[in-house]
DNA sequence: TGTACATCAGTGAACGCGCGTTCACTGATGTAC
DNA sequence: TGTACATCAGTGAACGCGCGTTCACTGATGTAC
């Protein structure tokens, strides 16, 4: 099979040659802008150049692409969050690069956050059983970075705190929510400021 | 004009009575089932027992009846947090309650809260300029309960991450991505304990 | 290397559907006298 | 209290639209000989 660029539109003759990706493609292009409500197949094969019928040779449907949206994302997630966990610097530097990689999937990556965060009936858990999950990765992460522990807190119990946390800030700062302005902390100033109290302030009594 | 229940169907002659209610009540059932997409206005008069273009008596159109839902979802959850934060007992347990209202609020409003929070084009802080928000509701709340501060941290710092903390929890659990199960912290408990480690962490410099 | 043919990825027309919205209308309500 | 009438909240039919999906088809590809 041949392959050409990746473009929209770049079709040379009958056969298009790398079409499921190109509609994959659109389909993370107009998610970005219009969010799954707004995604319709006929848009993204009027965008690669094809009929809407051609779409069927390559999914079984409108839901099936939706489910390898999903999948992808999942497993783009997991991969920027292990390289940020397996890169350079102290265990801290490397937790909190995690968390700004989660950050800026969401961000970058709208079509797939939305795709795996909001479409009903995908499970966050199941899509890839053979790697380690975000959160296994991100419960990892902690155990590593504060081997003391967290004032008796299960590592569990902080991740979930801090993905809440991250998935909070990335959802209000796409949704235009939070301040912006100069002096004003970011979503990424937030994030690591919050983790660190929690992680420190985690076993907190409400006396003390 | 007569007053009648406001159960759906409720319909007595060819005048409906209180049409405008029971389209409102009709959409935050279908909101509640299937997510703002999944919202129809021919759906809704159905339920209701009128004919579509009944509708267009009470809003201009859909959005229209969406951005009714916003405000009211708006005004509603500023009323439960200002009573939590009006109620008895210690300034650390009204400010308990007002997390868990946050909660409860997406929880038993979950079309309210779409409407706020999904709808594109609708701003949180525009939404009722008269009283005060619930984010402001939420910096006093903390100025209050925690009068010795923050360890030099604004007050409106750690408003935006209890925010997204509980923003975050609130749509995870709602997506059924919080882990359930007996001896697992629902989401209250995780609410929580996380404002506590956020209030009592807050500053944590990374080595300390 | 050239030819016949099976495979496969597209076409294009059509479908049934449900949507939001409009329009002229009509039945009920409530007020003025 | 009774009647005429203005007001208003509904009806019902229709619209144009775009959607997801199907089907028989056809053109291009690549393989066997």
């Amino acid at each position: 099979m041949r392959h050409w660029g990746e473009g929209p539109g770049d079709r040379r003759g009958y056969h298009h040659g790398n079409l499921k990706e190109a509609l994959i493609e659109a389909a993370r292009r107009f998610i970005a802008e219009r969010g799954i409500g707004g995604f319709t197949l006929v848009d993204a094969a009027r965008l690669v150049g094809v009929t809407p019928a051609a779409l069927y040779r390559h999914f079984r449907g409108r839901e099936a692409l939706l489910e390898e949206l999903a999948g992808r994302g999942f497993a783009d997630l997991a991969e920027r969050l292990a390289r940020a966990l397996t890169s350079r610097g102290t265990p801290l530097e490397r937790f909190t690069r995690m968390g700004e990689a989660y950050l800026a999937f969401a961000e970058e990556e709208p079509a797939y956050y939305a795709a795996i965060f909001e479409t009903r009936g995908i499970h966050v858990d199941i899509a890839a059983p053979d790697r380690p999950s975000p959160f296994d990765l991100l419960v990892e992460a902690l155990q590593s970075t504060f081997p003391d522990g967290f004032g008796g807190v299960a590592p569990r119990f902080i991740a979930l705190e801090v993905w809440a946390l991250s998935h909070g800030l990335a959802t209000l700062a796409s949704a235009g929510h939070l301040p912006k302005g100069p002096g004003i902390p970011d979503k990424y100033e937030l994030l690591r400021a919050g983790v660190l109290a929690l992680v420190h302030g985690a076993g907190s009594r409400p006396s003390g």
